[in-house]
RNA sequence: GCCCGGGUGGCGGAAUGGCAGACGCGGCGGAUUCAAAAUCCGCUGUCCUUACGGGCGUGUGGGUUCAAGUCCCACCCCGGGCACCA
């Protein structure tokens, strides 16, 4: 602690100690309940929301980053006049306590149920403040029922179902993921593994059935614009059309099913159904149903040797592009029917058309399409053009738009005998020909999606179980919602494969079908932690129900969430699914039928960096948040987290700048705090000019920082409230003396205004202002506690500066600068800009022929 | 390749089209001290000038405007996301 005071003095003052009283309020707001809110609180609501956390122990830099961001909110806007709703709770289950248990033998239970200590602990010590009686935990028995009633929900309405499919499995977590838990270069997300193909059958939500409102709804929520932009990516939208081509022998002869009654044929998706007439062949995806019928006898062999290949390579070599395309693809020997033209185009196959998009079968136009165009130079195919290259085109494939030719060529009669492209430009001939399919029955328009159905089993103990029963006899049969829920049992034991130990427990895997009372057995499978939080936000507006997830009249209440905030890397991921669930449940009517998204605000807070180039050893054990706590304090932690930068900006720990926010707390402290040699000489009476100067000041202040916090300019913010008590500090020492009464305002309204951003401090110095001084009450009779005043509002009269600076431009070029009364019109700010002795300097005797004036802060004088 | 951000002092950054560099860090100087730390006060874009002053300056090149870090066009660089999706 230093000592401001010269070593003989004797002590004056109360020295500002942090560690008295940062846990000393901490437990005045849990014991007063002061951040608690009732459902029937009377008060304009708003609900503000952290992403609960995974409990990984004590907090790190990034909580601290997030929960600062959401306290100052909680806090300021209580101060407004709020009922804010501001609560807390743990993402409980997931991968690293299992992982723990694996290596210890411990429960993940009593692993995490000691991180959810320490994390809550953490988390009060950085002075955030929650609602506490709602906590929710995914892994609480009380929550768990109601994970799985949403699951049946879905299931009795089509959303939840089973199917068999090549999915994503992890080796190392020895799971199946979702897609979006995959990263592009076929990496899992969470454990780095490279991510195997398996056929496996497996439980998914229907996601995809909300594919268009996903979409669509996009457009009302208020959510930075690089977060809309990555699910646009993801849901990927594209629309085109679909047609049928019927399989025909190199002779032209049609090839019949195994059945041999009907002949085969299969569907492609385009986009571009304008350049159908330059189809030269079409490419199946490897795995496509049709391919062991439709290959010829010849080449059997050499087809299932590829396909076998091309099902065994791994994900991370398919998509590579700097394989040879040669390996890529193979003739099957078959042949299929171009409506358009009537042709017979051969049929191959490539590992890059995927099985899981549109059809799995595409139509070839090397023309249009580079990769068609590269495929065709390999495999000696022909390139019909069917669009008109610019001039002095240069390129391969033309994917531009531009008059179609060839479309169709005038020595073809077609089978499309009515349908002419020549001359049309993309547009029209893509409507042209999609209106010909339609009315020729071939096909038809079409939109597809990028985005997959949800994969949300996974083969491990520490997750919520799936309440399903597989009976021999009625086969799969949902637990009945009174057998709720479905817990995993207690005496497992982990084994160091890593496999789930629900699969070899037997009390847990035998059980009676609910519906015939036949032996049966249980899904051993649980859900993706994704499924936890897709509804933790709504469970927090009534946690206490028992008999329902949650009540629609407070839902209707609360919901939805006013600000949420959290890390842009749930962009795609949690974010995505929170909003298909509140979708999907209020189309069951579990939700209030206009909730359609959860989350009208959405702030996402930049990283912090500590492992960058610029972070040296011998820095890198400055992060633990709580050592800082133990030292300089939460209230300088929390400051220096909003000064740094602009709260969306990724922050390198090194910029964090600790010493200068320490520094204003600690000056601060010294002019606040009762008996400070600062404010031992003050002047009484009558207010002059100078403190007038510093009332305004105050105003300005007041509405300053009331729009930064609006604004989220947080950094700004703590500009302005350093450069106050700058200004504070020159009045205080300038040789005339500060006024009583003026100073003491102003100080009391920096703590009101500061109070959201350094609770600990604020409170502190505000009861030793107010109420320890028993025979100092405040004039307008203020609430004992800072936290409990109203947010100041400034008055519009004294916002008016005393005088303002009158900028006098020659040319465009600053001359010079004169103060002139804040109401001085155009023809006063032109005369004082004359009379300036610098002006008239350069004028030399000129006249100017032009004058823009914006009184009262600005003169150009165009010479 | 496509889509988002972003390039401003030694550093982090500020600036409804109207004084570029607020505030902080760092640096320099002064006060205080036996001394140091802490504290308090001041200076701190750059070049020319003893000074008074003045020139130049927000990635590059153009443009609009009385006035551009801010708006428009073209380009360069950095960060992130997506990417064989037919």
């Amino acid at each position: 602690m230093s000592d401001f005071r010269s070593g003989s003095d004797v002590e004056l003052f109360e020295p500002y100690d942090p560690q008295a009283i940062e846990p000393k309020w901490q437990q005045y707001w849990r014991d007063q309940g002061t951040y608690e809110v009732d459902n029937d609180d009377p008060r304009p609501r708003y609900y503000v929301l952290c992403m609960y956390p995974y409990p990984s122990g004590a907090a790190h830099m990034g909580h601290v980053r997030n929960y600062t961001f959401g306290d100052l909110l909680t806090r300021y806007r209580t101060m407004s006049g709020d009922a804010v709703l501001s609560p807390m709770g743990f993402d409980s289950f997931g991968l690293p306590a299992e992982n723990a248990a694996i290596k210890t033998g411990r429960h993940p239970r009593a692993f995490t149920d000691e991180r959810i200590e320490q994390l809550r602990s953490s988390i009060t010590r950085i002075g955030g403040v929650y609602d506490w009686r709602r906590e929710v935990k995914s892994h609480d028995p009380s929550y768990m029922r109601w994970t799985q009633w949403i699951f049946l929900q879905f299931f009795e309405n089509g959303l939840a179902y089973r199917k068999a499919a090549p999915v994503n499995w992890d080796p190392i977590d020895q799971t199946v993921l979702a897609n979006e838990q995959v990263l592009a270069d076929g990496t899992a997300e969470r454990s780095g593994a490279v991510v195997e193909k398996r056929d496996l059958e497996q439980w998914y939500f229907r996601i995809t059935d909300y594919a268009q409102q996903l979409l669509d709804d996009l457009d009302q929520v208020d959510w930075p614009e690089r977060v809309v932009t990555q699910q646009r990516n993801w849901i990927g939208r594209s629309e085109g059309a679909e047609f049928r081509m019927g399989v025909v022998t190199a002779e032209g002869q049609p090839v019949l099913s195994a059945e041999g009654s009907t002949p085969l044929e299969f569907s492609v998706f385009t986009t571009r159904p304008d350049t159908a007439f330059g189809m030269t062949f079409c490419v199946l995806a490897p795995e496509h149903p049709l391919v062991s019928q439709i290959v010829s006898e010849p080449l059997r062999d050499k087809v299932e040797a590829f396909v076998t290949l091309a099902r065994s390579t791994s994900e991370i070599d398919r998509l590579s592009t700097d394989r040879p395309l040669a390996d890529r693809g193979c003739f099957t020997g078959a042949f299929a029917t171009n409506p358009f033209t009537g042709d017979a185009v051969p049929i191959y196959l490539a590992d890059y058309v995927l099985a899981t998009y549109g059809t799995g079968a595409v139509m070839a136009v090397p023309g249009e399409d580079q990769r068609d165009w590269d495929f065709a130079g390999i495999f000696d195919l022909p390139i019909v053009h069917t669009v008109q290259r610019p001039e002095g085109w240069q390129g391969e494939a033309f994917s531009g738009d531009g008059p179609h030719i060839n479309s169709p060529s005038s020595e073809l009669l077609p089978p499309a005998g009515d349908l002419d492209l020549n001359g049309l430009n993309t547009v029209d001939a893509k409507n042209a020909a999609m209106d010909w399919l339609e009315a020729s029955g071939c096909g038809e328009r079409k939109v597809n999606f990028r985005l997959r159905d949800w994969l949300l089993s996974r083969q491990r103990f520490w997750g919520c179980p799936i309440p399903i029963v597989y009976c021999d006899a009625c086969g799969i049969v949902p637990v009945p919602l009174d057998q709720l829920p479905v817990l995993a049992p207690d005496d497992v034991e982990f084994t160091p494969t890593g496999q789930s130990p629900l699969l070899s427990h037997e009390g847990f895997l035998h059980t009676t079908c609910p519906q015939c009372g036949a032996p049966a057995r249980r899904e051993t499978d649980t859900m993706d932690t994704f499924v936890d939080s897709s509804w933790y936000y709504l469970r927090f507006t009534d946690p206490w129900s028992e008999d329902v997830p949650f009540r629609q009249d407070q839902l209707a209440q609360w919901m939805p969430v006013d600000q949420y905030i959290g890390g842009a890397e749930h962009a795609v991921l949690h974010l995505m699914y929170a909003r298909f669930f509140t979708k999907a449940l209020s189309d069951l009517q579990v939700l209030p039928a206009d909730l359609r998204e959860p989350f009208q605000r959405l702030f996402t807070q930049g990283m912090i960096r500590l492992d960058g180039a610029k972070m040296s050893k011998s820095k890198g054990n400055l992060v633990a948040p709580e050592e800082i706590i133990d030292t300089l304090g939460a209230d300088a932690l929390r400051l220096s987290h909003l000064a740094v930068k602009p709260p969306e900006e990724d922050v390198d720990w090194e910029d964090v700048g600790l010493e200068g926010c320490h520094r204003f707390l600690m000056r601060l402290w010294r002019l606040a705090v009762p008996g400070s040699d600062l404010t031992a000489d003050l002047r009484t009476g009558e207010a002059q000019s100078v403190d007038a100067a510093i009332e305004r000041a105050t105003h300005v202040l007041i509405d300053g920082i009331s729009a930064d916090f609006d604004r989220w300019s947080y950094n700004v913010a703590v500009a302005k409230f350093m450069a106050f008590l700058n200004e504070l500090y020159r009045y205080v020492q300038a040789p005339e003396q500060a006024h009583g009464p003026t100073l003491q305002a102003s100080v009391d309204t920096l703590l009101k205004l500061l109070a959201p951003a350094c609770p600990h401090m604020t409170a502190e110095l505000w009861a030793a202002r107010h109420v320890e001084q028993g025979d100092q009450v405040l004039p307008d009779a203020e609430p004992a506690h800072v936290h409990t005043t109203a947010w100041p509002v400034a008055n519009p009269e004294l916002l008016l500066q005393e005088s303002v600076t009158l900028v006098v431009q020659i040319n465009g070029k600053v001359r010079d600068r004169i103060e002139v009364a804040p109401d001085a019109d155009e023809a006063a700010c032109l005369a004082a800009a004359l009379e300036s002795d610098k002006v008239r300097q350069q004028l030399q005797g000129a006249e100017p022929h032009r004058v823009i004036a914006r009184p009262p802060k600005l003169v150009n004088l165009l010479v």
